[in-house]
DNA sequence: GAGTGGTCTAGACCACGCT
DNA sequence: GCGTGGTCTAGACCACTCG
């Protein structure tokens, strides 16, 4: 049968996949039988079914063929969320306070994390307002020896973390995710009951093997983070 | 200058972009500009800067020529966690208990994540353990309209998990994080203190439009989910 | 050794969307 | 309109790995 597009073959092929023509761990047919099947030349079918790699669809080794994951792998993604817009998104109006701000030592645990040994940095602490009710509150620590000029800038009209993101933008990081429980400082900045289960996210950037900044974030007891497979 | 490959041409244009040879938002040169720079067809200059437009690090637009994102987009992308895998990567023994398990009306609360009406249920209590410790709690529903099977299941060898994911390997899903307070019986299943702060994951999962099952996981109080960006 | 995917090429046509 | 990316083709050679 005739397919137009890679896009199209692959579906045709994913859904046959699905449908169980073929068993967990079992071999599609070859390229080549795919192109005659289709009417169309080897490199679409390969483009197709290279993206079903991708997807964790398949499987493919040379010489050995193409196969259907015996277990399939499966990979969530999820954007990197941007407070002001989550809020702006609920249709309320987003606003931050800069709750401190001064040089200070950084604790070994955030040095080793950041690999650095007594580079200068600089902590800043954040609360995150919808609609002038604290709903996330961050604490930072920005490597100064990595983006000086950030000692000098101006957070008033643009965040901490915009200013990062044009100044650095392309960085690597590493996200971590737990539970914490509200301390006395943190129920006081988020305006909840000491006690209170929260969920954090660890933020580790790095610019060319380079620490850049540090930065976790604390959500009201309610915060769900939502995403798909 | 002559680069084989388009990994390399992708990693050569990636890097001048990093380098901040072109500033967020502007226009990269086109594919034919690349391909006599590099000496090669302009298919293969294609493909890599195509690969770039998936990380997120360009826009393309027909006509408009391909840009600098302005903000960069940050997509993290985290495997599954499977458990027993977590587990046995810490040099642990895997092992789980099936706490309850019974036919039983559906809250409202799932019934309405999982868009059923009346479907008949099945509902399962896990316990997995580390070494015979308690790590993590499960509670699930499982919908034997999408899945008959299930009821007749034997879960010694194999765990629920394992057995949806042989009988219904490709699954779209939702996935949700939050932070939750140890009540009596979590801190129970868990062993750890009434009042602890749990991660909770929750995962609905569905085949074709119909809903497989929805499950939540909830972690000790010091797990911590880790990926890469 | 031989089969399969991985990749490249040169050329072509099309579709979108600026100008 | 026309420049740019999106895609397809037919053929080719290579690299891995299974038997």
């Amino acid at each position: 049968m005739r397919i137009a597009g890679h896009q199209a073959i692959r579906s045709a092929i994913r859904d046959r996949i699905v449908a169980g023509e073929w068993k967990l761990g079992e071999r599609i047919p070859d390229e080549a039988d795919f192109a005659e099947e289709f009417a169309c030349s080897r490199t679409t079918v390969n483009r197709a079914i290279q993206a079903l790699a991708d997807e964790g669809i398949v499987e493919r080794k040379r010489k050995g063929g193409t196969r259907v994951r015996p277990l399939p792998l499966r990979v969530a993604q999820f954007p990197i969320p941007i407070l002001r817009a989550q809020v702006e998104s609920r249709g309320m109006a987003y606003s931050s306070r800069v709750a401190r701000r001064e040089r200070r030592p950084v604790p070994d645990a955030v040095a080793g994390r950041m690999a650095i040994d007594d580079a200068p940095c600089l902590y800043l602490e954040t609360v995150h307002l919808a609609d002038g009710h604290p709903f996330a509150f961050e604490t930072r620590w920005v490597n100064l020896e990595t983006v000086p000029a950030f000692e000098s800038a101006d957070f008033t009209t643009i965040s901490a973390n915009e200013w990062l993101v044009r100044t650095v933008p392309f960085t690597r990081g590493e996200i971590g995710l737990s539970a914490v429980t509200a301390g006395t400082s943190l129920a006081l900045a988020l305006d909840v009951p000491e006690g209170s289960a929260l969920l954090a996210m660890e933020r580790v950037t790095w610019f060319e093997d380079r620490s850049v900044t540090t930065m976790t974030l604390y959500h009201r007891p309610d915060h769900r983070m939502e995403f798909e497979i």
